[in-house]
DNA sequence: CACTCATTCCTTTTT
DNA sequence: GGAATGAGTG
């Protein structure tokens, strides 16, 4: 291998050495690309050229002369992976210099490794064609398996008990584990609920998210054959977001780096912040980053604190606040842009008010020569995005809404993505529940229940009973069904067999038989499939709108799987038995369509919201604060920046989430490179019931000189006095802001409050209205059934009416 | 058995 | 404000 002395000869002057990879680098970031040998830290700052300096320091790493199928690098999301082989790929030029780079992300990664050796590693009850549970499948599942249990879903809601599961999952605790660490009621149901769970998920031939992971882990733990066959290969391992990772990464980033060559420290080069890590809900372990010198020793660590996207106010602000948190590893955030102008804060009457000021806002970036799409808007909670949405499709400004997964949670996409399902694995008894009847074809619940009945006792699939039945009759399975449903049952097997003829590699079809994939046969079979269950004719029939549109998009799904084949790679399969057949170029293709279709829909269940973000779209785009990390816009507007949604409301449950809920924070601000505005509402209404707000910490700690302010919250104020912009260019027509705020005055949820009705309060309880008084700062008597009389002020009262009977 | 209308819960963030 | 159940009718 390669030694920093022998590179540095090679790249004696990185500065000059024009479209090279060191080219324009900074010291530190040349220092982190020079890196090749041992165990490296990067801690990369916002906008500290991270993404540069990891793919540069690929490239350079192929330049050095490494197999590039010996590099691993790991992202959290699609769309990182996707960018940083494309920018790899464009560093190394695209003669396939790069051939055989694994760029993937860790749950694919882990989808594909257990397909490659679940059998070779006997995990148990684990298929290699098994099926990727989304959450809401995990949805399902659980609360069939919690009602088979005989509980009721009232307590054990399907939810809670699923994120106990996963929280579990992510600590690598199988449910046995769970079970002995657990004594008390409520612990010792949900390790049954766990285990039944899991036995049916692996009944349906599924996994979950988690489980790719644990599963993962487990294998490379207990099995060392497979274990030296991936550390035989992946020489170097990159992971990116480090600050994000779980236990059960981390143990498969352990694993895979090994212990390094005859001796020497493992190749692990692993990038993050530790100011950005914001999925600790979802099990990151932010101490994976803090400890990483510890976990590998004579590590070498590299901070990126120069910042080359925002202004210097923009970095200051986000610098000021982030200092106030104490669990993190600081370095100093510093930037030689220009100043830049302040940051916009706008106190708004209501979210509706607050739109229109982000549209207002927006047009006088947009006058200034800003793009659209250079523009996008983070909220905290993705309830936020639809008064946002409302204002600008009726200003007619373009936006996206990212959100990549909510095309495949149309029904229709759902629908036929089961059938799709149900064709890769017929035991999936989640989607087959889904599609059994839809459309409707008269196999109705009475017969259903029947035959899920027999499946449970006998503990198989459904799939399996319907087969017997179809083939022994529905006396052999002990049953009773109307002829009408055993015929549809009959013919519905017929048609999943017909399709299943099709995709399974079959030695009379040409080409097949080859081993040759004929483009188009995945697609085609989507087509196929989306016509034969009957769902293009049930949206056709159809006359509203949205049956049209429903069409349209399974059309599109059609067009979905037709690219998906046109640029597969399957040289890029991270688990080829042999890589250098990848470098080579002479791997072997899939041969059937169904290898194919297992393909496509793990790309197509693990889709991620960040994965949808285009900026080529040429419109503003909207998204959750989580969805924003790792991206830049010109101008970024912030809202919702008010206690109980910006720190959010669980914080006061858990203070020890305040700190990441600054980090969200942090990263929706180090987001904008110009401009940004942060605003709040005095008012905001949750599911319809509008709520006195409080303007968040946050904004107080932002330093006031780097901010201007302009309070417009007053009830009427605002309406063309002359302060309604604190910017520079108000747009010429004041249309909507003459939509008066409702007066909150004995109203609540624009009911009037009048003596004798009854109220909610969240800490009181329920009492009855015995007097009001009106007018500003409106007041009512209210006697609460269990604490008394009380005089409350109704704008702070956060009271909800109860209606009698 | 299929379809329509009312009632319930909900939401933090996502691979 | 909306999706996801459940009751009731054709």
């Amino acid at each position: 291998m390669h030694t920093e002395v022998e590179l540095a000869s090679t790249y004696g002057n990185p500065r000059e050495d024009d479209g090279g990879v060191f080219a324009g680098l900074t010291e530190p970031q040349a220092r982190a690309v020079r890196h090749t040998e041992g165990p490296l830290l990067v801690l990369a700052g916002p906008g500290s050229g991270k993404t540069r300096v990891i793919t540069r320091r690929i490239a350079h790493l192929v330049q050095c002369g490494i197999p590039p199928w010996q590099i691993l690098a790991l992202t959290f999301t699609n769309k990182a992976a996707a960018e940083m082989r494309e920018r790899v790929l464009h560093l190394l030029g695209e003669g396939g210099a790069a051939r055989g780079l694994t760029v993937t992300t860790f749950h694919a990664l882990c989808a594909r490794l257990l397909r490659r050796w679940a059998e070779v590693a006997n995990l148990p009850g684990l298929k290699p064609d098994f099926a990727i549970f989304d959450s809401a499948d995990q949805l399902s599942l659980m609360k069939k398996t919690i009602e088979g249990l005989n509980l009721s879903t009232g307590n054990w809601p399907p939810r809670s008990v699923l994120s106990r599961i996963s929280e579990a999952k992510n600590d690598l605790q199988d449910a046995e584990t769970f079970a002995a660490r657990h004594h008390d009621f409520a612990g010792r149901t949900v390790a049954k609920i766990y285990q039944a769970y899991q036995k049916a998920l692996r009944t349906a031939g599924g996994v979950d998210f988690d489980d790719l992971l644990v599963l993962t882990a487990r294998m490379l733990r207990e099995n060392a054959a497979v274990r030296e066959a991936c550390r035989e290969r992946w020489q170097y391992l990159l992971i990116d977001e480090y600050q994000d990772t779980n236990r059960a990464q981390f143990v498969i980033a352990s694993l895979l780096a090994g212990e390094g060559q005859q001796g020497r420290p493992p190749n692990i080069c692993v990038v993050g912040d530790p100011d950005q890590s914001i999925y600790g809900w979802r099990g990151a372990d932010i101490t994976n980053i803090l400890d990483f010198e510890k976990a590998f020793p004579g590590a070498e660590v590299i901070a990126l604190g120069e910042n080359f996207r925002s202004t210097q106010k923009i970095i200051n602000a986000a610098d000021a606040m982030i200092r106030r948190n104490t669990r993190r590893k600081h370095k100093t955030l510093f930037t030689s842009n220009p100043p830049g102008e302040k940051i916009d804060a706008v106190s708004c009457r209501d979210e509706h008010h607050e739109a229109q000021i982000v549209l207002e806002w927006f047009r006088a970036r947009r006058a200034e020569g800003l793009a659209w799409k250079d523009m996008a808007v983070f909220y905290r909670t993705n309830a936020l995005s639809r008064v946002v949405e409302d204002e600008l499709r009726n200003a007619g400004v373009p936006y996206v809404v990212a959100r990549g997964t909510a095309y495949f949670q149309r029904e229709e996409i759902k629908n036929a993505v089961a059938y799709l399902r149900v064709v890769a694995n017929p035991a999936d008894d989640v989607s087959l529940d889904r599609v059994i009847n839809t459309p409707a074809r008269g196999i109705g619940d009475t017969s259903l229940d029947k035959l899920r009945n027999v499946a449970a006792i006998r503990g198989v699939p459904l799939a399996d009973v319907l087969r017997s039945l179809e083939s022994n009759g529905a006396a052999a399975l002990g049953v009773e069904l109307t002829a009408r449903a055993q015929n549809a049952i009959g013919k519905f097997i017929r048609t999943l067999d017909d399709w299943r003829d099709v995709a399974k590699p079959s030695p009379f079809m040409g080409a097949a038989a080859q081993g040759q994939y004929e483009t188009g046969a995945l697609a085609e079979l989507v087509e196929r499939v989306i016509r034969e269950s009957g769902l293009e004719a049930m949206y056709k029939a159809g006359k509203t709108e949205s049956d049209e549109e429903r069409l349209a998009n399974l059309a599109e799904l059609v067009t979905s799987a037709r690219e998906f084949e046109e640029t597969f790679d399957p040289g890029a399969d991270p688990v080829l038995t042999d890589p250098r057949s990848a470098a080579a170029g002479t791997y072997a293709a899939p041969t059937n369509v169904l290898t194919m279709l297992h393909a496509y829909l793990e790309r197509v269940t693990l889709v991620a919201d960040a994965d949808s973000v285009d900026p080529a779209q040429g419109a503003v785009t909207l998204m959750t604060l989580h969805a924003a990390k790792g991206l830049e816009f010109g101008a970024v507007a912030m809202v919702g920046l008010e206690e109980r949604v910006l720190p959010h409301a669980r914080v006061a449950e858990m203070p020890d989430q305040l700190e990441e809920e600054r980090r969200l924070c942090f990263v929706g601000i180090t987001r904008a490179m110009q401009r940004l505005l942060v605003t709040d509402a005095r008012y905001r209404s949750f599911r319809g019931v509008p709520e006195r707000q409080i303007a968040s910490r946050f904004l107080a700690e932002l330093p006031a000189d780097l901010v201007s302010h302009s309070d417009q919250s007053d009830e009427f104020g605002g309406d063309d006095n002359g302060h309604r912009s604190a910017w520079d260019k108000p747009s010429a027509t004041i249309e909507s802001t003459r939509r008066a705020h409702k007066a909150p005055q004995a109203r609540i949820g624009g009911r009037a409050l009048a003596e004798g009705v009854l109220v909610r309060h969240p800490q009181f309880g329920i009492g009855r209205v015995e007097a009001v008084t009106g007018g500003q700062g409106a007041r009512a008597r209210i006697r609460f059934r269990d604490v008394g009389v009380k005089t409350l002020v109704l704008e702070y009262a956060r009271l909800e009416l109860i209606d009698e009977g």
